[in-house]
DNA sequence: TCTAGATAGATGTATATACATCTATTGCGT
DNA sequence: ACGCAATAGATGTATATACATCTATCTAGA
């Protein structure tokens, strides 16, 4: 066995997660100076844009289960980074960004606007666009 | 808050994390019922394609982590499906599918096909091939 | 040959992830 | 008002994932 390190794999789902798994690093590790992971930079960023949204609601919009961010959530907010109130229906937790959360994400942004630029010019910005457009639309078409 | 469940994220791991996560739970719905998972399944299928290979070599094949693979073939070990032996260097594990192993994976390819023709009917066939180019063409030029 | 540095995996630890099940709440039909 | 089905999250459990560190082994140089 002495295969080069890509080949192309059959399988759609065991190629977006080989992807997933190579992205995520270089995300990581653009945001491990400051203390983050791509997935809660991508939980600040949906808040920060979201304002104040329910446990639920946040779960459907990044395909997360609900029960899934109630352990990654309790991990930003002991950080204080997520403040969390329950709504009029109380049963509901409405999630919003602290204004640590918010200083977090600010700083953050500059590492991640750098990771996507990197990745852009090695991908080349017709394929780039591509990649962000497929992978948009195959939620929409697999997720209904 | 009351956004459509699926909106385009400008963060590529993001939008690339959640259609996995899509993905990845059609999958391990078709493959449930022979209680395996998609990220098992890759493997048997990896080791059905490569015969005998390490761990290391597994690994980079798939882009997982070395360290990942211990557990997770713990796992498959524990139920059969896999077997090791060390090689010439004695530091290496040489992984291959036991019997059990092989009569797995062929008992999980036909679940494999139909959620494979099931999505690439809901996707049309050209974005179903862009999709596959693009995620192993991800790979080849971010891996370098 | 002996040893210092490199390499392959194993182990400790932390996070991400989902499903089954449980609890609290809500809303509806009577 | 009552009571039952539906819903939002929390909790138990199992897997997936990576990094830091450790151990065993190998390899190249003196």
């Amino acid at each position: 066995m002495n295969k080069p390190a890509t080949f192309a794999l059959p399988c759609a789902c065991a190629s977006f997660r080989r992807a997933s798994r190579v992205l995520t690093q270089h995300y990581d590790t653009a945001l491990r100076p400051l203390g983050l992971r791509a997935t809660q930079f991508t939980l600040l960023q949906a808040l920060s844009l979201a304002e104040e949204v329910s446990q639920g609601m946040l779960g459907e919009i990044l395909a997360i289960d609900s029960t899934t961010l109630t352990r990654t959530l309790a991990i930003m907010e002991r950080r204080g980074w997520i403040a969390s109130r329950s709504g009029e229906d109380r049963r509901e937790r409405r999630l919003s960004l602290s204004e640590a959360g918010r200083v977090e994400f600010k700083c953050a942004v500059p590492h991640w606007e750098k990771v996507q630029q990197e990745l852009r010019a090695q991908l080349g910005n017709k394929q780039w666009d591509k990649l962000l457009n497929l992978t948009n639309e195959v939620i929409a078409e697999v997720t209904a």
